[in-house]
DNA sequence: GCAAAAATAGAATGTTTATTCTAGAATGAC
DNA sequence: GTCATTCTAGAATAAACATTCTATTTTTGC
């Protein structure tokens, strides 16, 4: 549940809420989100196509809220990684962990439904651009203690440009995993955990 | 009547497939396959709706000619790199162009479109996986030669892999430039041949 | 020039869609 | 229990859509 600062809200419109957010991500996962329609997002949240509209305004902001709710876990994710991670050799352990997740196919047609969204929704991509922010801080902030600690000067620009390459490695695994469905995940491993050894250690 | 399986030899009608094929792009990539509507693609073609039906089957086999146009590109793009490339250092200095075309915003809309139709129509995905499939064989082959040259010996699962790191931090140039418009373009490219450099010479 | 064939437009079709409207059922306050 | 409020269903609406049909124009072979 996203800590919501909305107020207190009964109950029972919560669940139902809840509800369609389920249907919904079950739809957009198979039949993206121009592809599933309202009948049959309430179908599977077991209620009439009119009722979704007491809870969402236009068919618009139900993606909107998949793609936030969506986007909230990957910063949970994000944080938590954050305090677990305060050496390299911790974050090369994540790796296997992170290419797992980022393989799995229905999370990689989610994210790239999302991405194709926003590519064209500027609603949608002030969604995902502004989730993106609240990671490259936190992971900015990992790194570059990562990289004081062991007695390197980073400019912000380099800090910022090493996370776009640990996040376009990770982020291109969901077309990985679509283009290569065989693909070999332990060597993947392997050869990622090497690369970011690589990537954190090298000299300016 | 369905459209005549053979497609005419007369240029006539080369000419307007193109001309449909070209509108479809243009509006695939503004609104997305399922955005985009027949009615809209005639006109920006410049015909009448119906007489799209004279030269494709029906919206999916647009859908499927403009992908498999999109990865012929792509194609005869990594074939003429294999040629210009045989040397390390050449394929670092490749890396700049690499980076700015998949960091193209066109580019990079149209291929998670394509992505993300991939992740659930069956038959985009075979078009999709056949051509990265040529392309994996092209680079595994150059990969290799390379490696050999200069003494290591890799097993197939380390070539196979390396191309997986390889195609996974260029491919991911497209999410990050949706969720990251703003990024440093040239530190990435810095980091990026500095990745490829120890990539392509580490030990097994 | 002239018929046969191909190319094309544009209206017609039938379905599907998101969204709104109307009214009935459940719930809770008192 | 009664009444006001909130839920909820399902029909109604109007637009959009992919696709097909029909008729007209253009091209081509001769």
């Amino acid at each position: 549940m996203p800590p919501d600062s909305a107020p207190p809200d009964p109950p029972r419109a919560e669940v139902r809420r809840a509800q369609i957010l389920a249907a919904a991500g079950d739809c957009f996962r198979s039949k993206g989100f121009h592809g599933a329609s309202i009948a049959q997002i309430s179908r599977i949240a077991g209620m009439s196509p009119g009722h979704i509209y007491h809870y969402f305004e236009n068919k618009e902001a139900i993606i909107a809220a998949i793609v936030a709710q969506d986007l909230e876990h990957v910063l949970a994710m994000t944080a938590s990684l954050r305090v677990a991670c305060n050496m390299k050799e911790a974050m090369v352990e994540h790796v296997a962990d992170g290419v797992a997740r980022n393989l799995e196919p229905r999370t990689a047609g989610l994210n790239l439904e999302i991405l194709a969204e926003a590519a064209r929704n500027p609603h949608v991509a002030e969604i995902v651009r502004s989730a993106d922010r609240v990671c490259r801080d936190s992971l900015g902030r990992t790194l570059r203690d990562m990289r004081r600690a062991s007695g390197h000067d980073d400019d912000e620009a380099t800090i910022a440009g090493m996370i776009e390459v640990l996040a376009a490695m990770f982020e291109g695994l969901a077309s990985r995993s679509i283009r290569n469905p065989h693909l070999d995940r332990d060597v993947v491993v392997r050869l990622f955990q090497g690369a970011l050894r690589d990537l954190l250690s090298q000299n300016p």
